[in-house]
DNA sequence: TTTGTATTTAAGTGTTTGCTTAAGTAATTA
DNA sequence: TAATTACTTAAGCAAACACTTAAATACAAA
């Protein structure tokens, strides 16, 4: 009895297979979310940011792009997804806008920046 | 005195940006493999994958496939993508091969898959 | 009011991604 | 040996990405 695209396996465990399949389903919202963070995060310029962003408190998007010898609307689309992201927000003075992180995921990205602080380089990856 | 696309603000603090400048310098390595390891762990499938690997033990493609509701060639893609980054290995038993993470209790991953079981979720991302 | 600065948005482009189907490899079974 | 199963690889394609330059917006200062 096979399965659209599943195995046929003599030793296909079903009973893992249904509990799998009720686990994807359990956390699919957790996933999706933290999926879209680790994506956001996992792009050299965008983690440079939030490190940056980290250790300062907040930079300007001149700075940054001073900084990161990045033209600003290179900069600036990456802190726009970001902000779409609601992992960074803003504050204008003048015309000059400040970027900081957005409080509440210091607790997931924190571990990021402990990371790389500490220069702990887990194994080469890629 | 404007650097080739930095700001000429008047209160522009060069010693922060130059400290900032040195830091980026001092973490690429470290910023460089996580953002890789981070670009990996951000696609649905693939946290889904990590995350049934790190329950499970291990799993094979086709378990995989048949969980997740995905043609066989799509995981086998984001397997390889994962192996070639040395987060995953896997075993071979018979024509059936068994992937599973590379340090079961990696000290990055572990945090996000405690997340995750915990339906700890943060705000919306997206 | 004109000029200039900081930033964003828009449009264009080459690259990467993630799927699909089809073909190829290796092991198993009839 | 031929057919079947598990998996991978290849090729093709649409969508997403990350940059670029040019134009637009907002504020500041001359």
């Amino acid at each position: 009895m096979k399965n659209s695209n599943g195995c046929i396996r003599v030793f296909a465990d079903k009973k893992q297979i249904e509990r799998c399949k009720q686990n994807v389903v359990d956390v699919a919202a957790s996933v999706g979310t933290l999926s879209k963070a680790l994506h956001l995060a996992g792009n050299e310029v965008r983690l440079n940011i939030l490190y940056l962003l980290y250790k300062e408190g907040e930079l300007c998007v001149c700075d940054m792009s001073d900084i990161l010898n990045m033209k600003a609307p290179a900069i600036s689309q990456h802190l726009r997804k970001m902000r779409d992201g609601s992992i960074i927000d803003f504050r204008k003075d003048g015309q000059t806008i400040y970027y900081f992180l957005e409080t509440p995921h210091h607790e997931l990205f924190e571990s990021f920046f402990l990371l790389i602080s500490d220069n702990k380089i887990l194994k080469k990856v890629g």
